[in-house]
DNA sequence: ATGGCATAATTGTTATGA
């Protein structure tokens, strides 16, 4: 089966876009990020006709994640360790594989009540999995993590270094919550530089090629050894009304 | 050194993103 994940930068300004990409790909399981909308008002029809189940976690103008899913969808939770921000969306699809959509903070800039807030966030991220799951069940966290773990995850590492995506703290943090037992799944079929997920709207990055792996698949060894191919839908950024991010999918032997 | 671009909430301008 196909399992994508995709920051869409608000589902109601996407939707079009979103269920092109849905009926070309028939991917099984999405996680979208940034749906920027209240559960209440998310535009879960054209979803449902399509045959998915959703899972939604949602706020006003902010943050938001959801999971769209062929199998079944069993034992939602919303959010961890009392988080107020919509940022973390957990469901178990079908019998056994547990999927969780997520959307770490930005971090503004490096140094900011954000750039501290991101790298706890990373910790207590990393708490709930230690606390609330296991390295030995089927786990996959897929979403917008906001780090490039390393240097050939950005086109330009130097340019990108003081940034809070790539900034040495934000990497820290991240392979702590990866030395849990999380496998990268697209570091598995990819050695890189890239498969890039975003690029930034402004100063032609797209065209020039200034992206970073911000994107993440990452799934425990009993998913991870399942993983036959992963890639990055990288025409997704191209053309009219883009997200800044491009979906990342992966197809589990499942 | 700054802003570039996009979105939501609002309806002129700000907050946030990455």
């Amino acid at each position: 089966m196909i399992v994508a994940t995709w920051n869409v930068n608000s589902i109601r300004a996407r939707l079009e876009r979103v269920l092109q990409w849905l009926d070309r790909t028939k991917p099984d399981i999405v996680c979208l990020q940034e749906t920027k909308v209240v559960e209440a008002d998310f535009p879960a029809d054209p979803f449902r006709a399509r045959g998915y189940e959703l899972a939604v976690f949602g706020q006003k103008a902010y943050n938001g994640v959801a999971i769209l899913s062929r199998l079944p969808l069993q034992d939602v939770r919303r959010g961890f360790d009392g988080e107020q921000e919509a940022r973390f969306l957990q469901a178990r699809c079908g019998e056994h594989l547990v999927v969780c959509s997520v959307y770490a903070p930005n971090g503004g800039t490096v140094g900011s009540d954000a750039w501290n807030y991101k790298l706890q966030w990373f910790e207590r991220l990393r708490t709930y999995l230690e606390r609330a799951v296991s390295p030995e069940m089927p786990l996959l966290l897929a979403g917008d993590f906001n780090v490039a773990p390393e240097p050939h995850d950005v086109a330009f590492p130097e340019k990108w270094a003081d940034s809070v995506l790539f900034h040495e703290a934000a990497r820290a943090a991240f392979r702590k919550l990866i030395d849990w037992g999380l496998v990268d799944l697209i570091r598995l079929h990819h050695k890189g530089p890239g498969p890039f997920t975003w690029w930034d709207y402004r100063n032609l990055a797209f065209p020039k090629g200034d992206g970073l792996r911000i994107d993440h698949l990452l799934a425990t060894p009993p998913v991870a050894s399942r993983c036959v191919e992963a890639g990055v839908y990288r025409e997704e950024r191209k053309g009219k009304k883009p997200s800044d991010h491009a979906p990342v999918w992966t197809r589990l032997d499942l």
